[in-house]
DNA sequence: CTATCTGCAAATTCTTTGCAGGACT
DNA sequence: AGTCCTGCAAAGAATTTGCAGATAG
């Protein structure tokens, strides 16, 4: 928090009302993957007047220090969730049954980034996606 | 395409003139990732008044029937190229300079879906993009 | 004070859908 | 003939932007 806190400050980023609110939800939520219009709905109940544009800055500014991370999910929209240090690089499992979007950590892809190095690329991030079941609905089946 | 056409027969798919059109563009441009709108505009040159709606319902037929691939690039935006046999399970490296995407085949990730096979999931798919630079804007940085 | 932020509504961008007419088999 | 297909235009969904008033520091 006071690590979120000190990178707000230096990009003069005022603290208000309707950002403290957008903050807390993504804080109450940690772990989750939250939509801009889920956000919007959490964050009313703080901040009842919310707008859906402010979400939208307040995320995408938010994205942008790396106190969030901001990733496309369903094809067509995406979805935010707090950055913690300890998973850095993390990926995503997306349940095909229910939606349940768990996580992996794991750097596996060192080995195929080298080879890219030595073809000449420069290789800055990646975005891993696995889709299948869940433990649970995998059962069910 | 034999192969192409069959699958066409299987589903009672009708081989029109803008089915055609749309097909040939993405013959021709085997190993592209292209955008709705630039088959649109490609299309046009072989039947000149196909519409966009008409491109869409095609693409989504084709990449239905895995004739073609269809993946989301730029965050909001789908591209499709054609499948080759070959490279089932590929990767994209998208340059953060020049827009280049290109491909990267190895079914690295084997390892870790056999590791989420062992915590219950049953893993379908993968999608794994690069982004970096290519060789090309990497030399000249 | 004054630069930044907000809510609203309108605009954008990509994609999908409804419908009336047209075409393939 | 009858089902499937097409183009058009309108609808949808997610996100962005312009603007005039509000507010943090």
């Amino acid at each position: 928090m006071d690590v979120i806190n000190a990178k707000l400050r230096e990009s003069s980023y005022r603290l208000t009302g309707q950002r403290k609110a957008v903050l807390n939800v993504m804080l109450e939520n940690k772990g989750r993957h939250l939509s801009a219009e889920e956000v919007l709905w959490e964050a009313r109940k703080i901040s009842p007047n919310i707008g859906i544009a402010t979400v939208y800055r307040t995320l995408e500014k938010l994205a942008s220090l790396e106190v969030l991370y901001k990733s496309m999910f369903e094809g067509n929209k995406y979805r935010y969730e707090l950055a913690e240090d300890e998973k850095h690089h993390h990926h995503h499992v997306l349940c095909l049954a229910c939606g349940l979007i768990s996580e992996v950590s794991g750097d596996l892809l060192h080995e195929l980034e080298s080879d890219l190095d030595e073809q000449g690329y420069k290789i800055i991030d990646h975005e891993l996606k696995f889709y299948g079941y869940c433990p649970a609905c995998n059962k069910k089946k």
